[in-house]
DNA sequence: ACCAAAAGGTAAACCGGTTCAAAAAAGAGA
DNA sequence: TCTCTTTTTTGAACCGGTTTACCTTTTGGT
């Protein structure tokens, strides 16, 4: 690395002291016109730029804010090949820097070693995607820095929040199904008992199933890791099982995805010979052939939100907390067919 | 933030100088066992964790590296939904940190603002995805930092490169097609002035032919932006302009899922009545339906080695300039049909 | 003209590490 | 026991900013 022009360096070549250069810079003390322009032209000519990591050591601010994805496995970089998260953590990116801080990613989980990351790094915020292992929250809660989670679910009120309301989306993604006149609709979902996002989009589809009278069955749920091979291998299961299921409510996109390759594999056509619905609209759901109708959720805004409330709360510590829930849009497109409800 | 504990703090409750400490931490001078392990003792009780910037500002080594993803429009954040550039990015990350560096992203150009970045981060090495603007490579050159380009043609060797052989990865997927028959052959590519990269694949495309004695057809060459709608658009126009084609090698895969699109809503099927084949091998391209033949590439790998090569090069600021080509391997899904030549 | 107040500027200490030069302690040889 | 080494340890300066407390000028009111 070149070697940087210093503080000190300008303040010589300028004829004043380091302290006023500094002032200059930072407009927190008056300082003449005259010497202003002097310092400001110096500064100019010799192409100085002020080391943030010198002014963080003495400000204890550093302008630095880490963002944790999730991982699916250890050591893999799965999360990123989620358009989902990747989305979000453009957004959060591009936030960030309009708002003067720079991004630090980690695709860890949070654990001992994030921790010590926030704590070297003097981090001042912390935005959190997904999920998190619960033992090491209240330790996050201990070093008392701002931190945002982003959809999950935390029993605790300590850190803010930014989600949708999964319960809801959920329900009304399934009285979407419902209204189009199937009785027999399956529900595809992550792992209840260890997701708590999973485990609202499941009451929402029960809440819309009673809605319409329609008894819960419990051979119409399908657990199954969030992903694309799950997918694939539900509708299998479905198709050799002969579930007797006009429709799917899946409840992320990647699933639906996956369904719809395991289905067309098992000479199933969707939406002609089964329905099925998502959840997420990933940008990849529109290209599919049938285009995917899901639940669409902001994924921009949630970040954008997401770095706001941080900033505030990074400007005023005391903020209270704040738990926001972002709209959902459902938007329809070719995968669920209407149907007479009499004959199902 | 909670108050960490300092190295000076350390020092008082173990009864030892600051100095004592750090040499413990780093090992750069012997320390007696005695002393070490009562320091050690007092680290671990106090929960100390050493100031990265402030290490940082002493040592001039911040053990941060910059990484560039390229941004589709000014303010947009389209590039992190490329899943090509988040995969790649999601390898540098984990591999950075098994080397002890963390990454910091940014979606900007490589413009006046990231050179400024680096130098007040005291970025110990930058990592540039994709495209650049040539004006600014000389003044990146000037910083004299480790860079490497990942994807991208630079002219002059100022910076190791990581990449594939685009034109001989072409001719692959041509020769593909034209063995499985095709004869009327169309590309599907980017920006040809503007885009190295897809200049080097329209040549392969054009060596492939000449190799089979196939006149090139500037009509059968069609650029747009490199991305879905793009791809749709060029589907509708092969279709109503009626170009005679019984195969189109897409010189990304983008392009091939918004191919396969909208030749869809123009009633064409795949691989039926026109074969696709793609480049690149993004995640979602085995989940079409029908599977996207394509090239691949092996992504992750691409980022394991981008950072392994800045890592050397921060290790040894002399070392010379290497530019690795990656191999690619072609997949066969079910996007291209195997024709009877004579009929074409 | 005279003094108080305001304005502009600065030296020096500090943030939390590293490291040099030198001091202190321990070990070795006579 | 007493030097001479070798090993350990340390005080102080430094990295590049910020900031406090204080000093000098100006300015302004009477």
């Amino acid at each position: 690395m070149k070697e940087k022009a210093t503080i000190r360096d300008v303040a010589a070549a300028a004829g004043v002291s380091a302290a006023t250069v500094s002032y200059v810079l930072n407009g927190k003390k008056k300082v003449s016109e005259q010497t202003k322009n002097a310092v400001l032209d110096v500064i100019r000519q010799m192409e100085y730029v002020p080391d943030l990591n010198a002014r963080g050591l003495s400000l204890k601010d550093t302008k630095l804010i880490g963002v944790v994805v999730p991982q699916t496995e250890p050591g893999s970089t799965l999360m990123f090949r989620n358009n989902f998260y990747s989305e979000i953590l453009g957004s959060i990116e591009f936030h960030a820097r309009q708002n003067g801080y720079h991004v630090l990613i980690s695709a860890t989980d949070v654990t001992e070693d994030y921790l010590d990351l926030i704590r070297e790094r003097n981090l001042d915020g912390v935005i959190i995607i997904g999920t998190y292992q619960n033992k090491f929250l209240s330790q996050l809660k201990q070093l008392d820095v701002p931190v945002v989670l982003v959809d999950s679910y935390c029993k605790y009120d300590w850190f803010h929040a930014i989600r949708i309301d999964d319960e809801k989306s959920s329900y009304l993604a399934t009285k979407y199904v419902l209204d189009a006149g199937h009785r027999r609709v399956a529900l595809v979902s992550g792992i209840l008992h260890e997701n708590g996002v999973m485990k609202k989009r499941f009451s929402g589809y029960q809440r819309a199933l009673a809605d319409y009278g329609i008894p819960y069955r419990e051979e119409y749920l399908f657990e199954g890791n969030v992903d694309y091979d799950s997918g694939v291998s539900i509708a299998e299961r479905i198709s050799r099982e002969k579930v007797d299921v006009t429709a799917v409510v899946a409840a992320a996109d990647i699933f639906a995805i996956g369904l719809i390759k395991g289905f067309y594999e098992e000479g199933i056509r969707v939406p002609e010979d089964i329905s099925i619905i998502g959840f997420d609209d990933l940008d990849i759901s529109a290209y599919l052939t049938p285009g995917l109708t899901t639940i669409k959720q902001q994924i921009s805004l949630k970040g954008e939100r997401a770095v706001n409330m941080l900033v505030q709360n990074m400007a005023d510590p005391n903020m209270a907390k704040v738990e926001e829930i972002l709209p959902v849009r459902l938007v329809e497109r070719a995968s669920v067919k209407r149907i007479d409800s009499d004959k199902a």
